[in-house]
DNA sequence: CGGCAATATAGCCATAGGAGCATATAACCT
DNA sequence: AGGTTATATGCTCCTATGGCTATATTGCCG
């Protein structure tokens, strides 16, 4: 199965989870909002699902997509110890720019 | 060029980052350290290098890597918003866990 | 039951990308 | 200059993947 890292490589993936964050939405909504076919947003849903990033419900002929988010702390752990680092060179930048001309 | 993400994806590439948290490598040290020929390496860092992740300094004939943490900033960002989802998730998890057998 | 609506799946094509081998480049040393 | 070390680049191969069209599936409604 695909690492989260490797799913949210694709923009349109997370332009879905960035969509379902708002609340769940069946699969044509999403096809009106990304510019893709409906099998192209169903493949990218199935590879969500799979990485568990979505779930599904049943509601008639429709499926409503729901975002999962915990998988996402994965990605937040990794990038923890990095966390430090940039905000670093941030503050750094902020000082040289507080002592520019103040 | 590759966003971000999309350089993340590769878990190779997350290692060779992984490793130089720890301070600047010249290629062969990341050599050892992956199970990886020189060019695969060389070809990791050069994506690497394109993303802003990694900067170079020569030194003789070898080339040090250092990590630069800045663009992963853009990923912190993206995660932003789903970090209280999953937060949430989880603090409710723990509370199952608590009323459990307390 | 027949037909429509919503979604999933299959098959196909084109492209991207990661890996390896061979080779170019560059700097050091003698 | 010639050899060696360290790294980058070019080329090729193979696989993975994203997109599309066509079709299967499932459930609704008349």
């Amino acid at each position: 199965m695909a690492s989260t890292f490797a799913v949210l490589a694709d923009p349109h993936r997370r332009e879905i989870l960035d969509v379902l964050r708002a609340g769940e939405r069946p699969v044509n909504d999403l096809v009106d909002w990304l510019a893709l076919t409906q099998p192209a947003v169903s493949k990218h849903l199935r590879v969500l699902r799979e990485a568990g990033l979505v779930e599904v419900r049943r509601d008639a002929q429709r499926r409503l997509y729901r975002l999962r988010a915990e998988p996402l702390a994965e990605v937040d752990a990794w990038l923890a110890p990095y966390r430090r680092m940039w905000e670093r060179s941030l503050d750094a930048l902020e000082e040289r720019l507080d002592g520019m001309d103040g």
